[in-house]
DNA sequence: ACACTGGTTTCATTATTTGAAACCGAGTGC
DNA sequence: GCACTCGGTTTCAAATAATGAAACCAGTGT
């Protein structure tokens, strides 16, 4: 395998197909009509339609006959109710994150890192009442978000150099890096201090203090974070919760190196 | 298509045979090794081999190279997390299942019918400060829940006859439907009252007060609870709710009539 | 009636999937 | 050390499913 392969989605078999497809409906923000899938997809008329019609099938995407879109279907609402009850941090990080919550009183993160992106798996706020579940299983990049820097200063660096070349570099604010080496740089003081920041690199006017959480033989599995709004803290005030931080990353990591982590 | 289809999950192609695989793995509670998922599928070695590492190239399953085993991956989430934004009611009826919640401080729950059973989409409990988000996604038979019999005493008749179908009649306590028949004899009070209750049929000590969402064509499209633990309430004290409830259910149906239910 | 647009089906061709069996590497017991 | 089994992986010809150009069908507007 190439450093740069040719193509990303090695479009393995016909399950890739359907799953760029399902991926494509995925990516419109409403119903989407046949022939503007169509306009998209790569696949021509027939395959593309035959290819809907499995996905329907399969319950994946559920058609309208009366309008004639297409919208993703529940049953991936139910397989992914499993796959992060099952595949991600959570469900063992659940009680720690919201002792931590309660603690701080400021929105905590938990993520992991999911093909060179950052996605999150628990996102808890002790003040306000709800919120918060609208955003489980978002996506954010990793050179820019506490959590994603946490865990890039710790992984591997044959996985680094991979999922470098996975981020897009683009300069949502004025603080953001800007480049592979300007990201690099960052990297060690992370790992000095086991902390990560994010200077309101994703979002003006949000900071962040990230710690990574490490399993029993070293690797990283995700990350933490206390995330507030400038308006109501500095940076250097969420200084305050590092210890709790540190040691509510260092708790989960050990419960999940008792369960299904290496 | 006779009424009982001889293969109900009529395998289309490869993709549905690599679905089952997939929720084959979903079904293991915890991550599964190879062996133990060639006994359980009904694939040949190289074909469950190979089933596997399509969906591992493509990110529905992680295999952790050092105990060998496969666990769903975090693709799911991340698709899941827009299908439920834009698949689901969820989105639509957020704001009014909050109000709805803080007005009645008890758990709030919003469903849709998924397949013959009951998907929830979102939990809301004003009281409780966290927990809730654990629960979205999960099922639950709809012939023993309030949301689950407020839907089906409104879905066409065709429907309804399949879905009764689907319906395993486990007697979860005492109080719940063991048959068809039994069922059949609740739905037109539901009709005629537009409220459905869970009478601790699905949960000793939990009882719920239900109502069905409906879009502007008259089609039933989910269903909205309030449920309260014994402990707390008497079924006849959630009836104080009844009002509240079937306005919120009126308003988030008119919602959605608006956007992209028919 | 006529030409379109949007979706569905046909059918011969092509490429993918299939699975029995062979293979491989790492333990394991002898 | 050697034969042997236990996962897991790969081979290769045969079987099957996917493909896509083109034909075909509604509806719909003109």
């Amino acid at each position: 395998m190439g450093i740069l392969e040719q193509t990303p989605a090695t479009t393995d078999g016909t399950v890739g197909k359907a799953l760029a497809v399902l991926d494509a409906v995925a990516a419109f923000e409403k119903p989407v009509k046949f022939t503007e899938l169509l306009e998209t997809s790569a696949y021509p008329k027939a395959t593309l339609y035959r290819l809907l019609q499995t996905l329907t099938n399969q319950h994946l995407l559920v058609h309208n006959a009366e309008t004639g879109t297409y919208s993703l279907g529940t049953r991936l609402i139910r397989l992914a109710h499993t796959a992060w009850e099952h595949a991600s941090l959570a469900p063992i990080a659940r009680p720690h994150v919201q002792t931590l919550a309660a603690e701080v009183g400021e929105a905590v993160h938990l993520a992991q890192m999911d093909n060179g992106q950052v996605i999150f798996v628990e996102k808890l706020k002790a003040t306000d009442r709800f919120e918060t579940l609208a955003q489980v299983g978002q996506v954010a990049p990793a050179y820019c978000t506490g959590v994603g820097k946490a865990m890039l200063a710790f992984i591997a660096p044959k996985r680094l150099d991979i999922v470098l070349q996975q981020q897009s570099f683009f300069p949502y604010t004025p603080t953001t890096h800007r480049s592979v080496d300007s990201l690099l740089t960052e990297l060690p003081d992370i790992r000095e201090n086991g902390i990560a920041y994010d200077r309101e690199e994703h979002e003006t006017g949000i900071v962040s203090i990230a710690a990574p959480i490490f399993v029993s033989n070293g690797r990283v599995i995700g990350a933490l974070s206390v995330a507030t709004a400038t308006t109501r803290h500095r940076l250097d005030e969420l200084e305050a919760f590092r210890a709790s931080l540190l040691n509510t990353a260092e708790r989960i990591g050990s419960d999940a190196s008792n369960w299904h982590f290496a």
